[in-house]
DNA sequence: TTCACTGCAAATCATTTGCAAGGCC
DNA sequence: GGCCTTGCAAATGATTTGCAGTGAA
């Protein structure tokens, strides 16, 4: 069985060639890709994937836990297959989506003044600037 | 001089009766307003006034840097007069935006492994779940 | 047969754009 | 006069919805 449909069963979501296709492309891509970057990829392959069944999916996947959503850019959604933790930087000049790892699990450490009585559930940490290429232009 | 115009005076802004009575909205509302929110109030007081201005308004203020623009809530986009460090948290049951205060500036101190070469401008924490009023019901 | 999944077309809605009118230096 | 600001109306574009056809158990 595939990487993609693992980790579907995994997650209890039942496979179908769309399925299993849009969560290969999640996990093969570390690019946090927009509807449009998947549908544009994989309708070459399934001929008649439609949008709608692009936006279905994620949100199928994402309200199972088993991919994150990013709303880092203020103009698209971006899905990530990396459900571990992370932040997300996005350059200001190239418009690319980065992966930044961090140090012993930092975000559990954080100290909130003020957090007594709110069930947090997720935590998403953005950075935004010039990436490495874009600074050196 | 209003708080609103000194902040506007502050970051080079030329004041106006929109910009000022938009200002002095954001430094008086900890709600975290969309453009609806505020238009809805401040048209009662200023009756011409159109979304097209709140949005070139927000936009020129963020762009100067005199407020925050959050990108927490999926569907549309909030702004937060109060620029000083500290993080969101999103009620998924009653959809409020709460500030969350962090001790020490905690944000700063966050290590990361692979930051070299990045130019890091702007930090947001968003953080979602349930608020203590939600979580008992 | 049933029911979930898919996909087309239309609708929705936040945001942006084009442009003309008004106000301030 | 010239430029910046404002605001209406129309355009844009991502996402959602309605609904009918398809396919698998």
């Amino acid at each position: 069985m595939s990487k993609a449909a693992e980790r579907l069963k995994e997650y209890g979501i039942k496979p179908s060639v769309q399925r299993v296709a849009i969560m290969e492309y999640l996990l093969n891509h570390k690019n946090h890709p927009t509807v449009d970057m998947i549908h544009h990829e994989l309708s070459e392959r399934i001929e008649t994937l439609s949008k709608t069944t692009i936006y279905n999916t994620l949100k199928l996947f994402a309200e199972a836990g088993a991919i994150l959503t990013l709303n880092i850019d203020e103009n698209t959604t971006r899905y990530d297959g990396d459900t571990s933790q992370h932040a997300h930087f996005k350059c200001c000049g190239c418009g690319n989506i980065f992966d930044i790892r961090l140090k012993n699990e930092e975000l559990e450490s954080i100290n909130f003044e003020s957090t007594s009585g709110f069930e947090i559930t997720e935590k998403e940490l953005y950075l935004k600037g010039l990436c490495p290429e874009c600074k050196n232009q």
